[in-house]
RNA sequence: CGGGCUGUGGCUCAGCCUGGUAGAGCGCUUCGUUCGGGACGAAGAGGUCGUGGGUUCGAAUCCCGCCAGCCCGACCA
């Protein structure tokens, strides 16, 4: 009965497989009886709340306030704009009827039949450029109108042919921020500052090392003139795309007629940014950290900072040591994290305790402690660390765990961030021939990142996305990229090297 | 939307070829023994066998339609 790990298969053996038992066993999500369209359970839900409490401060400071437009979008907006319209175009769900009508059928039972088709179709938002653009025209009359700095926390759909849990949902929930701006200098400085604000949420709070950079031509999202990405590589290597900051020009501007009354009083139309992370930061959480014992989380954005296991091996001692779980929980909760109460949770349920435990660990909360007769009478408790193997035990002082609970998590985020940098670097190479990056994305070779140099064309890139089913992931903005060189496929002159990789 | 596969208690699946009216493991409930620990034993609850039709005395099992899901391709946060 006793397994060596608690998920299987293994990383190892089946990645994908181990993702959606993960996703399981830890009690993040699970799929709904509508296709592609996932429930989130507590576990989950709590994580991305902490994901989007401590986004949104991020975006409050850097100016920006959240609102919230139609789910429903008229079909004709997303005719506007015809690049934009195409990109979307395929996985759109369409709002066609606005009532139903009860039909008994013969057996007696009863059908609804969708009546009153309406005279223009609603698209369920793939995305709302298009929506907020028109409320961005309605309130923008004037350059003192500028800028606009607006953010909606809200859920999209997309008809994904393929869903995954977290990863590729057909509905998922995020965040779009929406910007108007009076100059296109001021539109790419807001498309690059919410590009930082992402890298640093992911390196300090998910501990995640993310490449910053832009994304090419080909890979941009539609409609727009330049798209920043991070990208995080995870543990089979791959590369995620964890958050998109994009400068729209004035494409938007134009389609819905977000004009102004310049300081020059001449018309103009304005300068637009979006940018979005999505509740696929969980699945980029889970692939990023997780090992063959589940999920381990990040402590800033775990649900619970700790879980308090209390030991009752006696009916007489039962009541006092539940009190004393609950006592330490109270001093705990009087500490704080990054500016967040310590969240600790007292698991009182009257289950085995190595069950209870192994779910713990399976759930990933950042410390378990233990507390039986024996560390009341020492004065003591057992400390777990997720980020150890899950035997790991250490006998502390109760007064000395209390007086170092911050600095035991704060050890364990940047453990993590260490980890995860360590790994990505490991498998992160410089490569210049076309033999060598062949032999890197080989069959059963590793693969990772290929730095290139490239200066080929978007057929070119093409070609290899279909060929190898590689792609370049980003054109990096750190100058540590920065070199000359010879692009490995075209030969022709590079001053930078790209990042290659596969990805989700 | 093309190619392959699958739909059986909460979960994973066996049974289908060779029709006779439903099984296992896990989970769940109760009791007992354990218990700083993913325990053991016993008893028990739980199933229109995806759906509609056909063949048959009789269908989870054979035939046809439909629906849903999974995997492989094109698309994607």
């Amino acid at each position: 009965m006793s397994a060596q790990t608690a998920i299987t298969p293994t990383r190892d053996k089946d990645f994908p497989e181990w993702y959606q038992q993960v996703v399981r066993a830890a009690d993040l999500a699970e799929n709904s009886e509508v296709r592609g369209c996932m429930v989130i359970k507590p576990w989950g839900y709590g994580l991305w709340e902490n994901i989007q409490r401590q986004l949104d401060v991020k975006f409050k400071a850097t100016g920006h306030v959240n609102a919230y437009f139609p789910l429903l979008i008229p079909l004709s907006y997303l005719e506007k704009e015809a690049e934009h319209a195409e990109g979307f175009a395929t996985e759109c769900a369409v709002v066609t009827h606005h009532r139903l009508e009860a039909v008994k059928q013969p057996d007696g039972s009863t059908k609804m039949v969708p009546t009153g088709k309406l005279e223009e179709p609603f698209v369920i938002r793939p995305t709302s450029e298009t929506i907020i653009g028109a409320a961005f025209a309605r309130w923008v009359q004037s350059y003192r109108d500028l800028p606009l700095l607006i953010n909606q926390w809200a859920n999209v759909m997309r008809w994904e042919m393929r869903p995954r849990l977290f990863l590729r949902t057909a509905e998922f929930l995020w965040q779009e921020g929406h910007t108007a701006h009076e100059t296109a200098e001021e539109a790419i400085a807001e498309t690059q500052q919410m590009h930082r604000v992402y890298e640093e949420f992911l390196r300090d709070h998910l501990a995640i090392p993310v490449i910053p950079g832009a994304k090419t031509a080909n890979e941009r999202f539609p409609g727009a003139l330049d798209t920043l990405t991070v990208e995080a590589m995870v543990q089979d290597r791959k590369a995620i795309q964890a958050g998109t900051s994009h400068y729209l020009g004035q494409n938007f501007a134009k389609a819905a007629n977000i004009q102004f009354l310049g300081r020059d009083n001449t018309r103009q139309l304005a300068h637009t940014t979006s940018w979005g992370v999505s509740t696929r930061l969980i699945g980029t959480l889970i692939m990023a950290h997780g090992d063959d014992d589940g999920v381990v989380l990040p402590p800033r954005v775990a649900p619970q900072h700790i879980v308090i296991l209390p030991v009752t091996p006696k009916e007489e001692t039962r009541q006092e040591v539940l009190d004393a779980c609950e006592a330490l929980a109270s001093t705990l909760r009087a500490q704080s994290f990054h500016g967040e109460a310590l969240r600790v949770l007292v698991d009182k349920r009257d289950i085995a305790g190595g069950s209870k435990n192994w779910e713990w660990i399976k759930k990933g909360v950042p410390l378990r402690v233990e507390m039986g007769p024996r560390d009341i009478a020492n004065g003591s408790v057992a400390v777990c660390r997720r980020d150890q193997g899950p035997k790991a035990k250490e006998f502390v002082p109760k007064e000395d765990f209390i007086g170092s609970v911050v600095e035991r998590l704060q050890d364990i985020q940047d453990g993590l961030l260490a980890r995860a940098t360590a790994m990505r670097d490991a498998n992160m190479k410089a490569l210049d021939t076309l033999e060598e990056f062949q032999a890197f994305f080989a069959e059963g070779a590793p693969g990772g990142f290929a730095l290139m140099h490239w200066a080929g064309s978007g057929d070119d890139e093409e070609r290899l996305a279909k060929e190898m089913k590689v792609t370049i992931r980003c054109i990096p903005i750190s100058e540590a990229f920065a070199e000359e060189g010879k692009c490995f496929l075209t030969g022709k002159p590079s001053a930078k090297r790209v990042v290659f990789a596969r990805s989700y």
